[in-house]
DNA sequence: GCGATATATTGCGAATTCGTAGTACAATTA
DNA sequence: TAATTGTACTACGAATTCGCAATATATCGC
C-alpha cells in the first residue's frame, strides 16, 4: 500500500512546537515557497481523499482526463511535467483499476488517446466529492481573493524557464 | 538511480504541441494550480540541480538545515507536512552522504538534533549555485512583484486545513 | 521512395516514499 | 514511584517514481 494517507497524525500536536517560524520569510524566496505550500496542499489532499483510493496527484489526473476527451500519454506529461515513464506507469495502475481505456489515434499509430471509463468518471466523482469540501475551507480561509491567489500562481508557472540540465 | 534528472528534455519540443490550453481555468481551482505550478517548478529544479546532486526537495531541507542550527526529525517532517518513516529515510540516506550527523538532544532521550556537517553545507552551497540563477529568472519573469506572489503563496498556505481523514 | 533521424511508448531495474508495527523514552496519573 | 498512556524514531516491506535502453512509427532530406 501507499495510499498516502495520515502524514500528520488527524489531530494530536495543533500547536506546532516551532514549526510556523522555523525559518524567517526574509531568508527565503518564492520557490521555497512554492515547495512548502505544495508539500502541505498534497498533504492535506491525501488525506482527505485517501477513503477514496485516489491521491491527490490520480485526482488531478483524473479532472484533466474529464475535461478533455482524448490526451495521448505524452500530451498528458508534458502537461504536468512528468517524464514519459512515469506516465506510463501511471496509465498502467489505471488501466489495471478499469479507470481508463485507451483509443486509437488516427494521427499517429505510435500513439494512443487516453480516456476515463464510466468507473473512472465514478471515481473521480466520489473523490470529488471528498475533494470539495477542502477547497471551499481554503477559500473561505484566503486573505485575499481567490482569483487574486490565482493569478499569482499562474504568473509564477509563466515566469517558469523551460527546464534546463546544467 | 532516481535523479529525477531531465524530465522534460531540454529543447525538442519547445512548442508544446497543444499543452498550455488544454484545460481553460475557468475549470479549474486554485488547488488544481498548486499542482501545475508544483510539478512544473520541481521538473524545473530538480533538472538544474541534477549535476549537484540533490534533488530540489533534498536542497530545501538542507536550506532548512542550514538556517536553523538543529532541529530535530520531528519537527522537520511537520514542518514540510512529511510523514516521519520518510524524514527517517531521508535522514539515513543524508547521513550516509557524510552531509548531515545526529547531535544529542538534552532535552528529549527519544529524540536528537540534525546538524549539517562542513561536507553537508558545501553540497548546499554547490547547489545554490544552481538553483540561483532559476529563481532569478523566475523573478525577472514574473508579471507582477515578488513579494505579491509570495504573498499569495503564503496566504493559501495558512488557509490549508489542517490535515484530515474522512 | 529510401535511408537517416526524431518522437511515442514501454520493459526492466534501481532508488525513493511511506504505512505497519515495534522499541525506547517521556509525561501523566494515581 | 509504579503503572499507564503518549510521543520520537526506525526496521521492514510494499508500492511508486523514473532513468536507461529497446521498439515501433513518423518525418525529413535527397
Amino acid at each position: 500500500m501507499r495510499s498516502r494517507s495520515k502524514f500528520v497524525k488527524s489531530e494530536p500536536e495543533r500547536r506546532e512546537p516551532s514549526a510556523g517560524a522555523v525559518i524567517p520569510p526574509e531568508g527565503t524566496n518564492v520557490l521555497f515557497d512554492v515547495w512548502l505550500v505544495s508539500r502541505a496542499t498534497f498533504a492535506v489532499l491525501d488525506t482527505a481523499l485517501a477513503s477514496s483510493g485516489l491521491t491527490a496527484d490520480e485526482f488531478a489526473i483524473y479532472s484533466v482526463l474529464t475535461s478533455t476527451d482524448a490526451m495521448t500519454p505524452s500530451e498528458l506529461a508534458r502537461w504536468m511535467a512528468a517524464p514519459p515513464t512515469s506516465m506510463s506507469s501511471y496509465i498502467k495502475r489505471f488501466e489495471g483499476r478499469g479507470h481508463v481505456t485507451r483509443v486509437a489515434n488516427p494521427d499517429d499509430g505510435r500513439s494512443y488517446r487516453l480516456q476515463l471509463t464510466a468507473a473512472g468518471r465514478a471515481a473521480h466523482r466520489a473523490a470529488g466529492k471528498l475533494f470539495q469540501p477542502v477547497l471551499d475551507h481554503v477559500e473561505r480561509s484566503l486573505d485575499q481573493p481567490a482569483p487574486t491567489v490565482r493569478a499569482a500562481l499562474q504568473s509564477l508557472h509563466r515566469a517558469l524557464p523551460a527546464p534546463r540540465a546544467t
